[in-house]
DNA sequence: CGGACAAGCTGA
DNA sequence: CAGCTTGTCCGG
C-alpha cells in the first residue's frame, strides 16, 4: 500500500484537474455516510445538474439511487472516485436537503426517507412553463397571512375554500388536507377560480416551476422556489402524522418550512390542537359564524337512565331512530360482543390457559382475546349456555337495531358493509363517517368509550371524532343534530362540543399536559423493537432524559423539549436489527 | 440495505 | 475438510 500511494496520489490530482466531484446521499437505508464521485466531464451543463438532483451511483458493486447534496467538493485523498453512472432527474431543492437534515434530527429517522417524499414520482428533466394566476381575490381571510404563523379557529361545517383562495392570492402556496378526495376537490376548486393549483405528488414538476401545491402530508416536500404561503387545513388531523417510523408530522414540516422560508403559515382547524395553540397568533372565527356551522349538540346523560333501558340505546335516541331521520350510529368496537358474563352465575367468560378476557366473533364460540385459544359458548364455572353481553360489538349493535325499528340496518366497519350502506340507519366504527353520504343525525353510542382510551391524546383524539360526525351531520340550521351517549356529560370534550366552543377543551387540555409535561409541553419518545435494549445501552442514562421502561419492552423516553430529546437521540449510535424510535407518539400511553 | 468474506457447525 | 449456515463489516 506504502509504495504505491505516491503514484495514485498524482492520478488522483490529475483527476481533480480534470473533474468535478460530488457528495451524494444513496438512498439505502442504513448507510448514513455521504460518499464522493465524479462527474463525467460534459454533465456539469446538462439543466438537471446541481445540488439535489437525482443520480444513480454504483455502490459496492451495485448500482443505487442517489442525491447530490455538494458540488464541487475536494476528491478523496489516496482513493481514485467512481464516476457517477447516471444522471436521472431533478430533484428536491438545497431548501429541502436541509430540511431534510432538520427532520431527520426531529423524528430520530434517515435523512432519505424524507428525500423521497421530496423526489418526483417519475423522472422530470424539462419544467413546464409558468403561469401566472388569473385570480379575482375579495380579500376575505387576507388577514390571516398577516402572521408568521397564525392559527384559525374554524367551525366543523364551515367553507373553508375562502381561505384557500386566500393563500393562493399570495403567489406559490404550499396547501396540506388531511385526505385525497379533499385534495383532489380542493385542486380542482381553485383551477376553476382561476389558480395554477396542482395535486402533489403528480405535479412535481409544476411545483418546482412555481405552482400552487395542494396535498396531503408529503406535499409538505414539494419543490416550491416562489414560495410566498402556507397553509394546513384540519391541522388536528392525525392524517398529517406518518403512520410508519420516521412518525413525522406533515404539519410539524410545513411549519418549520414556512419559517425557514421566512413566508406566513396559517393552521386551521374547529379543533385546534395544543402544538398549533403553542406555535403563534390565534384567530377565532366570530361566535355567531361558529355557532351556525355546528350542528345541534344534544348530549345524553345515561346515568340518570332507569337501568332496565340501559342498553345501547337510550329513549332519546330511539325516538330519533323511530323518526324518518337518516341516522348514523358510531360504536368504534368490532364484533359481536366483546365481554360476556355466565347469565345464571354471573362469572366473566375468561380464557382458561391466557386469563384473558374471551369475546363471540361470529361463531357460536368463545374467543381469546389474544386469538390463541377458542372454547365453546358454555360458562366454564357452572356449564350454563345462558350468556349476556356486557360489552357490545358492532354486529350485536346491528342486531339489536334491526329488532328495535324493525327495517334493515347497514352495517359499516373499515373493512366491510353489510347491507345496504344506503339504509336510513347505519351502525358501525367510524367508518361510517367516512361513507361520504348525509346524515341528518349523527349519534354516539358509547362516547365514554373514546373519552377513556388509555392515551395522553385521548381527548383530542375524541373531539376530532366528534368534529367528524358534525361534519358529516351538517349546520343544525339545515337539520344537523349530534347526539352524544355518555356518563361523563361534565368531560371537557363533552361540555365544548355541547357549547360548541373547542376553547374549553383546549384550556383543560393545555392546564392538564402542561402539568404532566406531555407534548408540547415537552417532548417525549418510545422506542421499541429487538435492538431498542442494545439501542438503550448506548443511550446511558442523560440526567436531563427520564426514561421509563415499559413491560413491554419498550423504553419511554421525556425531556422538557426536543432539542434535548433529540439531541440525546442523534448521539446515539444505532445498533442493527429491527428499531422503531417514535418521537411524540400519538397513541402512547 | 445487501454483498463479501470470515468464522462456526455438520457430516462423511 | 468441503459445503453449508450465520454473523459482522463496510461501501467512494
Amino acid at each position: 500500500m506504502g509504495a504505491d500511494q505516491p503514484q495514485r496520489r498524482s492520478s488522483f490530482r490529475i483527476g481533480a484537474l480534470n473533474h468535478l466531484h460530488v457528495r451524494v446521499l444513496t438512498d439505502v437505508t442504513g448507510i448514513h455516510k455521504e460518499f464522493v464521485y465524479s462527474v463525467p466531464s460534459g454533465w456539469e451543463s446538462h439543466p438537471c445538474f446541481g445540488v439535489g438532483a437525482m443520480v444513480r451511483v454504483v455502490l459496492h458493486g451495485r448500482r443505487v439511487r442517489a442525491w447530490i447534496t455538494e458540488v464541487g467538493v475536494e476528491p478523496l485523498e489516496g482513493l481514485a472516485s467512481a464516476p457517477l453512472a447516471k444522471l436521472s432527474s431533478r430533484g428536491p431543492t438545497l431548501e429541502l436537503l436541509e430540511l431534510s437534515e432538520w427532520a431527520a434530527w426531529r423524528w430520530a429517522g434517515h435523512r432519505a426517507h424524507f428525500l423521497r417524499t421530496a423526489s418526483p414520482p417519475r423522472m422530470v428533466n424539462a419544467l413546464p412553463r409558468f403561469q401566472r394566476s388569473r385570480l379575482v381575490f375579495s380579500g376575505d381571510f387576507a388577514d390571516l397571512f398577516a402572521h408568521q404563523v397564525c392559527t384559525f379557529c374554524s367551525a366543523p361545517a364551515q367553507d373553508l375554500f375562502p381561505i384557500a383562495v386566500a393563500a393562493a392570492h399570495r403567489g406559490q402556496a404550499l396547501i396540506l388536507v388531511p385526505d385525497r378526495l379533499r385534495a383532489d376537490q380542493l385542486a380542482k376548486g381553485l383551477s376553476r377560480v382561476g389558480v395554477w393549483a396542482q395535486r402533489y405528488p403528480q405535479g412535481w414538476a409544476a411545483a418546482a416551476a412555481g405552482a400552487t401545491v395542494v396535498g396531503t402530508l408529503a406535499a409538505a416536500w414539494a419543490p416550491a422556489p416562489e414560495l410566498a404561503a402556507v397553509l394546513v387545513i384540519d391541522e388536528h388531523d392525525e392524517a398529517f402524522r406518518s403512520e410508519s417510523a420516521p412518525t413525522w408530522s406533515g404539519r410539524e414540516v410545513a411549519r418549520e418550512r414556512a419559517r425557514r422560508a421566512g413566508v406566513p403559515c396559517v393552521l386551521v382547524s374547529p379543533a385546534p390542537s395544543l402544538e398549533a395553540l403553542r406555535s403563534g397568533s390565534v384567530i377565532r372565527l366570530k361566535r355567531d359564524a361558529e355557532l351556525k356551522a355546528w350542528p345541534d349538540v344534544s348530549v345524553v346523560d345515561r346515568r340518570v337512565e332507569d337501568p332496565s333501558t340501559a342498553g345501547l340505546y337510550s329513549p332519546t335516541l330511539v325516538k330519533v331512530l323511530r323518526s324518518n331521520q337518516r341516522v348514523a350510529c358510531v360504536l368504534n368496537r368490532l364484533g359481536r360482543s366483546l365481554l360476556l358474563a355466565c347469565q345464571l352465575c354471573g362469572e366473566l367468560a375468561v380464557c382458561e390457559e391466557c386469563g384473558a378476557s374471551m369475546r363471540q366473533g361470529d361463531r357460536a364460540r368463545l374467543d381469546c382475546r389474544t386469538g390463541n385459544h377458542s372454547r365453546p359458548l358454555v360458562c366454564a364455572e357452572c356449564g350454563s349456555t345462558a350468556m349476556k353481553n356486557l360489552r357490545v360489538g358492532v354486529k350485536r349493535a346491528r342486531e339489536e337495531l334491526e329488532a328495535l325499528i324493525k327495517e334493515p340496518v347497514a352495517e359499516i366497519t373499515a373493512k366491510a358493509c353489510e347491507g345496504q350502506s344506503t339504509a336510513r340507519v347505519v351502525v358501525g366504527t367510524e367508518a361510517v363517517l367516512h361513507l361520504g353520504r348525509p346524515f341528518d343525525v349523527v349519534a354516539f353510542l358509547e362516547f365514554d368509550q373514546e373519552l377513556l382510551m388509555p392515551r395522553y391524546r385521548a381527548r383530542e383524539q375524541a373531539m376530532a371524532l366528534l368534529v367528524r360526525g358534525a361534519r358529516v351531520a351538517g349546520p343544525h340550521d339545515q337539520g344537523g343534530r349530534l347526539l352524544i351517549q355518555t356518563r361523563m356529560p361534565d368531560d371537557p370534550v363533552v361540555r365544548a362540543s355541547a357549547s360548541k366552543d373547542p376553547w374549553l377543551l383546549a384550556r383543560s387540555e393545555r392546564d392538564r399536559r402542561q402539568e404532566l409535561g406531555f407534548p408540547p409541553y415537552g417532548a417525549l419518545a418510545v422506542v421499541s423493537g429487538v435492538a431498542a435494549d442494545e439501542y438503550m445501552e448506548g443511550f446511558g442514562s442523560p440526567s436531563e432524559v427520564r426514561i421509563a421502561h415499559d413491560p413491554s419492552g419498550s423504553y419511554y423516553l421525556r425531556a422538557v423539549n426536543h432539542e434535548i430529546l433529540c439531541d440525546a437521540l442523534a448521539s446515539v449510535q444505532r445498533p442493527a436489527g429491527r428499531l422503531r424510535i417514535d418521537v411524540d407518539p400519538v397513541r402512547a400511553l
